[in-house]
DNA sequence: GTATCTGCAAAACATTTGCAATTCT
DNA sequence: AGAATTGCAAATGTTTTGCAGATAC
């Protein structure tokens, strides 16, 4: 699905009322260029190696900041883990059971015929499935 | 919406393969009995003064055995707290920013038209949106 | 030079685990 | 009595907070 491109991020990040120190460019760099919808633990550990100094409490602090500026979403896919997402696009996340893997797709809430929410301002939509994926189906559990 | 109506709980849990203890009865109809998903604490603190010997541990435990057997769903309503719902049956979750309320809502996944999923299946849907209430939009913040 | 940002340590939560006491049949 | 359940206390893991030092403009 789409990826999101981003020529200069500490021009975003300033359009976005952001000051764009070092950890931040690097946080949401690392954020656009993984499809893996990253936990803090995730980005803290692949960062430390290049930011030595970086602590956790930044990642919590940016990360949060990130999602008040509404430049990233905070995924609700696994209970006990926060995960990240800077396509603030609405769109759906499909986990396999089998592969782990967790996908994007594409949905058009307007098709779903909501009768109880006419009406409604609907500002936020998660949409958050599993299964298993196609190649992962017929297969048993890996 | 749907209000979950079981004539003899202790049966209910039975067929489902859960002895039914005397707090174990008490937790469902809890869940039964309230619209509001309500997190472990709220069960807990409304039934303490009910039954004076219970624990937190033996609600976390008896959620925990409800969701495995599948006569309850664990919602990612609000992340850093579970919330539970009787009700397993496919629907979503509109939570309203202005009267905090969470209400149910019917869906039709198959309308969605997510063709990335073709082939794909789909075991669990999860679709929780937020916004503005009919009764809230219009009013300041409350 | 003053605001802001960073990062350590500690605190605050939610949830799980180990285990002894209790309960049920 | 024997097996399952309960509940306390402690452990675990995630996230937040307080604050001192570092950084940036």
């Amino acid at each position: 699905m789409m990826k999101i491109v981003i020529d200069n991020v500490g021009e975003y990040l300033k359009s976005h009322n952001i000051k764009p120190s070092y950890q931040r460019i690097r946080i949401f760099e690392y954020l656009i260029n993984t499809t893996s919808h990253p936990t803090v633990d995730e980005i803290y550990k692949v960062l430390i190696s290049e930011i030595p100094t970086l602590s956790k409490t930044t990642v919590y602090n940016t990360l949060n900041l990130f999602v008040e500026n509404e430049i990233a979403k905070l995924l609700t896919i696994e209970e006990n883990e926060a995960r990240y997402d800077a396509n603030t696009g609405i769109h759906g996340h499909f986990k396999c059971d089998g592969c782990g893997e967790v996908m994007d797709f594409d949905f058009d809430f307007t098709k779903l015929g909501v009768s109880e929410l006419d009406g409604f301002q609907v500002k936020q939509q998660d949409v958050f499935f599993r299964g298993m994926c196609k190649s992962c189906s017929g297969k048993t559990k890996n």
